[in-house]
RNA sequence: AGGGGCGUAGCUCAGUGGCAGAGCAGCGGCCUUUUAAGCCGUUGGUCGUGGGUUCGACCCCCACCGCCCCUACCA
């Protein structure tokens, strides 16, 4: 099918006739390439002219052609492939007639396979000096613009093919990306976990509070859902004896898309038996550090307009946390001890939106922002919402925040002297949330009580059923254990500054468009 | 979901209630060390879609579609 725009795809198609009239598969089956255009151009980088002329250096090499000047009997042209641009000579006295028309009826998106040898131009560019020439693919249609390339953030993400070929940034996001994987399972592999793959369609999506998407499944008439969260059969692996598992994979979340949610994302799930959560801020700690090392080359990470500092933690409790950063104007501030108190969290709530109130009235008034509002609220989802609002965007330094209300973690072990709190820290990073860990229930009766409040109190967020199967594996004995999940689309924009979600999604979630012809 | 912004040639972008524009890409020509190559000539438009106001709409109004930002939602 013939694409936009038509009357360049034409031209090409025209072009193509005439390499295959010269006798040319304009689609060959494969080609031997002494070296990638980036191996050349990093083995030669600091050759002098002079060399190659002492010492003929011949290469043989592919690449996408970006780049085209024809100066009527010869010509040049640079070549991308494996990241890098080489520029090529082509010369009619040195390839001959045959080959020089082949030459003359390439175009910009070509990819070509050359052979020929090396030398420095007048302007000192290291160059191809081409013997022999073949077309590899036909490119039907062009790339975009070449100073300012694809800039359209919709076209860059529908069309990541040509994002990748122009906007090199792109290409290092992604290849940094890898990277971070790599990463993550070397970590991980030398401390004894071992990958595994569990559900992601599941008939109950539990583990994490979130609308799932359904599907179904023709041979069982089955409906499933795609999975939330992979906590609960990693936890009955550690039932099984797993001891330290991992898991790198997608979750789906049938939720909104905003520059840090994209409805399919992937995070690194991780269980430890025979530890508790302080064993992994510490873990945390180290994980970061040490990746920001390998990935950045420094502890220290350039994030937009701020300098994230991962050798240096900040550890906060919730309520430390809201007292903080409880707005100056909003004096007084209330304690910790305020928070705690029974109905304390109510009362701050109320007093928070008086304050806003009053904000509204202000001659610089922002734009009204929408008061909290708390009617159905426990104390313990008021003080995560109050964390929430205050507190979650102004942690830009890394920070584990700590003691979670248990009314909002229905899978985390209580703190022994406080059951209010559960023993759970959150890791956030540039007002993002990062990382969320426990210490994890292993109690079934206690883990059946949570299970069926929560279905009880309903909502789409809950599973309809409780996942009797779960209860009956920590029934055999789940050893104590602590569990994390990372998200990794965040985790790598930290690392790549990127400030959306989508930049570093290869494929992001965008509507369809009704005319797919552009 | 609500508010705001954007949508003009393949790409990057100007534009005005009165003939639809530029650069790059494309096409033809000249050009054997250029690199945003250059010079001469030239093709290409449902101005996101559909209504309305008007003598006349790319421009003003309404609705819809898509994207971006903020808010909401999101443990």
């Amino acid at each position: 099918m013939p694409f936009e725009p038509l009357d360049q795809y034409l031209q090409r198609k025209k072009k193509l006739a005439e390499v295959k009239a010269l006798g040319d598969d304009p689609y060959p089956h494969k080609f031997e390439q002494s070296s990638t255009p980036a191996q050349i151009v990093a083995a030669h980088a600091r050759s002098h002219a002079a060399s190659f002329e002492t010492e003929r250096v011949n290469v043989r090499t592919a690449g996408r052609i970006l780049t085209l000047r024809l100066h009527g009997k010869a010509g040049f042209a640079h070549i991308q492939g494996d990241g890098a641009r080489l520029q090529l000579y082509v010369k009619l006295d040195a390839v001959g007639e045959r080959t020089f028309r082949l030459f003359q009826l390439l175009d910009m998106g070509d990819i070509v396979g050359i052979s020929g040898h090396l030398f420095r131009t007048k302007t000192n560019e290291l160059t191809v000096w081409v013997d022999t020439l073949k077309l590899l693919s036909k490119a039907l249609l062009p790339l975009p613009e070449k100073w300012h390339g694809l800039a359209d953030v919709e076209l860059r993400h529908r069309q990541r093919y040509v994002d990748l070929i122009v906007n090199s940034r792109v290409r290092v996001t992604f290849l940094r990306r890898a990277e971070i994987l790599r990463g993550l399972r070397a970590f991980f592999d030398a401390r004894g976990y071992i990958e595994v793959e569990t559900p992601m369609m599941q008939t109950i999506a539990g583990g994490a509070a979130a609308r799932p998407f359904i599907t179904h499944h023709n041979t069982f008439d089955l409906d499933l859902y795609l999975r939330i969260a992979p906590e609960l059969y990693l936890k009955r692996l550690l039932v099984g004896g797993l001891d330290r598992v991992y898991e790198i994979n997608r979750n789906f979340r049938n939720e909104g898309v905003s520059s840090e949610h994209n409805p399919e994302f992937t995070m690194l799930e991780f269980y430890q038996a025979y530890s508790d959560y302080r064993d992994l801020m510490a873990l945390t700690e180290e994980l970061f550090a040490s990746l920001a090392q390998k990935i950045c080359g420094s502890t220290q990470v350039t994030f937009g307009e701020h300098k994230l500092d991962f050798s240096r933690w900040q550890r906060l409790s919730m309520r430390e946390a809201i007292v903080l950063h409880w707005p100056p104007d909003a004096a007084p501030s209330p304690s910790s001890a305020d928070l705690a108190a029974p109905g304390g969290p109510r009362a701050i709530a109320v007093r928070y939106n008086e304050w806003r109130q009053r904000q509204v009235l202000l001659p610089s008034a922002a734009p009204p922002v929408p008061l909290l509002d708390v009617s159905s609220m426990s104390d313990g989802e008021i003080t995560g919402l109050l964390f929430e609002t205050l507190a979650e965007p102004k942690l830009i330094q890394p920070t584990l925040l700590y003691d979670f209300p248990t009314d909002i973690s229905p899978l985390a072990k209580c703190r022994p002297d406080d059951t209010s709190l559960v023993e759970r820290f959150e890791v956030f990073v540039a007002g993002m949330e990062l990382g969320n860990a426990f210490s994890e229930l292993n109690d079934p009766e206690e883990q059946e009580r949570r299970f069926r409040e929560q279905v009880a109190r309903g909502g789409e967020e809950v599973p309809r059923e409780v996942d009797l199967d779960y209860i009956r594996a920590l029934s055999y004995g789940l050893p104590p254990a602590a569990g994390m999940g990372i998200g990794i689309d965040r985790l790598t924009m930290l690392f790549t500054d990127s400030h959306s979600i989508r930049e570093v999604i290869l494929f992001p979630l965008l509507r369809p468009q009704a005319d797919s012809n552009q």
